[in-house]
RNA sequence: GUGGGUGUAGCUCAGCUGGAUAGAGCACUAGAUUGUGGAUCUAGUGGCCGCGGGUUCAAAUCCCGUCAUCCACCCCA
């Protein structure tokens, strides 16, 4: 038997009601605060990822689809959507249009990760990005909607991690500054942050070992951002304050692409086990000009959808159920499927939901059908009422019964 | 990539110190007097006991391998 692969999954239909509650929620405060839907391929030149992402990124070094295809170009099944959003601005020459760019998106993304809860080989995101501008306005503004989309979802006990990166230049002075109060101590780290010490030493910062934590609080931490970006991330500070943005800073959020710079933030919500990130996001103001575009300042976050569905389904929210059929056709015998048929597609054909069993035996079982497939009415066919051009009308919730003229049963319906 | 747990009916699971036709609940199908739903009762359908190998007179049960899955690490939404 052929299954689904490894960190693949189905979503079903009864589970597919719950996606497009919070997409069509996410459509209506994106639009609200000025977002129009962006869609971009799935796949894209491998390239692309390593050169925003970072190449010696997990990411892209270990995580990402890549294969030839039959031109022998380099293609990678998209790991992330920032990278593709800024490579579409670019190409379409976004910054042009009247509508601006912002921007928003819902869709798959791939990482050949080992699959744990909330976490998916191919998973979906839902997002945004802001370019054009360094306002810090617009950080407040990025993560309020974040928020606010929360809100709307009734999705409780979350909370906003905020911290700043800093410039191209402030966190490369940072990764140098951390290094060189780290080196004497390194033999005596744990064997990830060994590791972590070349890769990305800011995570040593954020180990759960023992002896690690007790090195990382003996290293002084100094002012570690230039003036112009702790007065941009003090301002961001002011927006969300302004607003009634609850949040905390924690100078351990690092994220892990490399391209973001100046505000980072991350939503983690309590229902989600080890994977308590539901929302990332940051600034990369440097992201537009690398890809080769014009100089240009942006920001962006992300939500796991696969986590905001687990976080749903752990509050006692609201749990969309599949819509109500309209209408069930019922006969009596097998000879009144002829006119049955007929009548179901004229039912249908004036957009009454309707159904019908064509295998059904007893009329028993029919409405045993009718109730499950929740129809608010049945029309009955029987032998006796066709030869006076009527059906039975039966309400289901009312449990009452009436005879209809064919000719007046869709007015009777509406 | 690393570690641990788990694979038995569509779903949740029992059975596992080897022993005969592999079980329950839910779900599904049908019946409980004539052409009428939800409740109840009755019956029925449905299993290569994840897959491959080994030990044994005998394997769902023990051993090895493998795959899948879950949780955690790494990393990350």
């Amino acid at each position: 038997m052929i299954k689904a692969l490894r960190g693949t999954k189905d979503i079903l239909p009864d589970e597919i009601r719950l996606w497009q509650h919070i997409e069509s929620i996410g459509r209506d405060i994106f639009y609200i605060y000025g977002y129009n839907e962006i869609k971009t391929p799935i796949i894209e030149e491998a390239s692309l990822f390593t050169r925003s992402i970072g190449d010696a990124t997990d990411i892209v070094q270990k995580e990402m689809y890549v294969f030839c295809d039959r031109g022998g170009r380099n293609i990678a099944l998209r790991p992330e959507a920032t990278a593709s959003i800024v490579r579409s601005y670019i190409e379409n020459s976004l910054a042009q249009s009247s509508r601006g760019a912002k921007l928003f998106y819902i869709g798959p993304m791939f990482r050949a990760e080992r699959p744990q809860q909330g976490r998916q080989r191919q998973f979906y995101q839902i997002g945004l990005e802001a370019i054009g501008s360094d306002n810090p306005f617009i950080d407040a503004e990025v993560i309020a909607v974040s928020v606010r989309f929360l809100e709307r979802l009734g999705i409780e006990k979350f909370h906003v991690k905020l911290n700043s990166l800093g410039c191209q230049k402030d966190k490369i002075r940072v990764i140098e500054k951390h290094k060189e109060s780290l080196r004497p101590y390194v033999e005596k780290l744990c064997e990830t942050c060994k590791a972590r010490f070349d890769k990305n030493v800011l995570r040593i910062f954020d180990c759960k070992e023992v002896s690690c934590r007790g090195i990382v609080e003996n290293v002084s931490v100094e002012k570690t951002l230039c003036d112009e970006c702790t007065s941009h991330f003090e301002k961001v500070k002011a927006g969300l304050d302004a607003i009634g943005i609850q949040y905390t800073i924690d100078r351990k959020i690092v994220r892990g692409l490399d391209y973001y710079t100046r505000t980072v933030f991350e939503i983690t919500q309590e229902s989600l086990g080890a994977k308590d990130a539901i929302c990332a996001g940051g600034r990369y103001n440097n992201l537009v000009k690398e890809l080769g575009g014009k100089d240009t300042p942006a920001i962006g976050f992300a939500f796991g959808m696969e986590r905001l569905v687990l976080a749903l389904q752990g509050t006692s929210g609201i749990r969309p159920q599949l819509s109500g059929l309209d209408v069930f056709v019922a006969v009596t015998g097998e000879q009144l499927y002829g006119e049955a048929f007929k009548l179901t597609e004229s039912l249908r054909k004036a957009g009454i939901a309707s159904e019908i069993d064509y295998d059904a035996k007893s009329l028993k079982a029919q409405m045993r059908k009718a109730e499950k497939l929740g129809a608010k009415f049945v029309v009955i066919l029987g032998e006796e009422e066709l030869k006076q051009g009527k059906v039975a009308v039966k309400d289901m919730a009312k449990h009452e019964q009436k005879e209809v003229e064919i000719t007046d049963l869709i007015a009777e319906l509406r």
